[in-house]
DNA sequence: ATGAATTATATGCATAACGCATATATATTT
DNA sequence: AAATATATATGCGTTATGCATATAATTCAT
């Protein structure tokens, strides 16, 4: 016999994973008609806009992809004229670049981005979407392990500064 | 200049996403780590347990895959030994049936799906829980568009029934 | 009731997005 | 200076998909 109280446990814990299929379904397709690439192809885009000259290792760490894969998507991005591969202090390094084009593409990602979530929200009044807020920023202050789990949670992000981050002690 | 009133909707935006985001990156490695497989293999094996005797069109339809796509994956399934095709009322149609060991794995990736849902909430009161458990059931109440979108968002729920299902009218 | 349209499944072929093993170039350490 | 470590790239294979098309069974219109 399960009382109520576990009811409501189970409850919520299932509806939360179906609430983030639902949305990550939503932003996925919503980016796929901005952009008609599947995978981490979307994310290494709006993480090279907050770092640029940032390295293929460490943008591999944050995609959690494998090194060959990573260097396979940037030389997509990069046949898309979207990403350029610069030198690097490192000799042995490439610094990533958004081309312009790729600068206008990311914003046009993360807008779209956006207009789902805002979308998903719209039922929700003024106060349950602070309340909603808040407890999001709780939930995902405990969910990351370490400092790279950090950045790759925010892969997607539509933040100029982490100031809000509810994620401690990130910064990209 | 943007009111605090509007940061906060932005961050709550943001947030849903991000938490979305990461809650999907975790079940998506956890079921992996039970099933070697990706894509949408593991939420087919979910939905036919809800709905044994499905066929090969109806299921495509829930999965959001093309025809030969969903043909190829129920193919996989089979030579895997966790599905079997067999005779539907229909003539052209497929009866789609998990084995005895599709069942049995089901039931891991199910549980997997739950404990990493679980462990995300790990920092929340049970107050906190009940209040983020209601604000998702509103959020998903609102969300489908149409009676297929209903199954599609819950193809991979751990529900006997959907009598608490915040989806109105939706049973599989 | 029979031919036409529809529906369900399957197959041929191609591609995107990966991974593993390995090679190469540059830095770092001993 | 040699050995080791690190960053990137390439060869090759696989998985999960899609598009176009073929085949089989049902339904519908006359």
């Amino acid at each position: 016999m399960r009382c109520a109280y576990i009811e409501d446990m189970d409850r919520t814990t299932n509806l939360l994973g179906a609430l983030a299929l639902a949305i990550t379904d939503r932003i996925k397709s919503g980016m796929k008609n901005t952009f008609d690439r599947s995978g981490e192809t979307a994310a290494a885009i709006v993480v090279l806009g907050y770092a640029p000259g940032l390295s293929v290792e460490i943008l591999r760490q944050v995609l959690a992809l494998s090194h060959p894969g990573t260097v396979r998507l940037i030389d997509r991005l990069e046949e898309d004229g979207l990403v350029e591969r610069r030198k690097a202090d490192d000799g042995r390094a490439v610094a990533l670049h958004l081309t312009a084009e790729g600068s206008k593409l990311r914003q046009r990602l993360m807008d779209r981005r956006l207009d789902m979530l805002e979308a998903a929200l719209e039922g929700l009044s003024d106060d349950d979407r602070l309340v909603f807020g808040n407890l999001l920023a709780k939930v995902l202050a405990n969910l990351p392990e370490t400092e790279m789990a950090k950045h790759r949670i925010c892969r997607l992000c539509s933040v100029k500064t982490c100031a809000d981050c509810p994620i401690p002690g990130h910064t990209i």
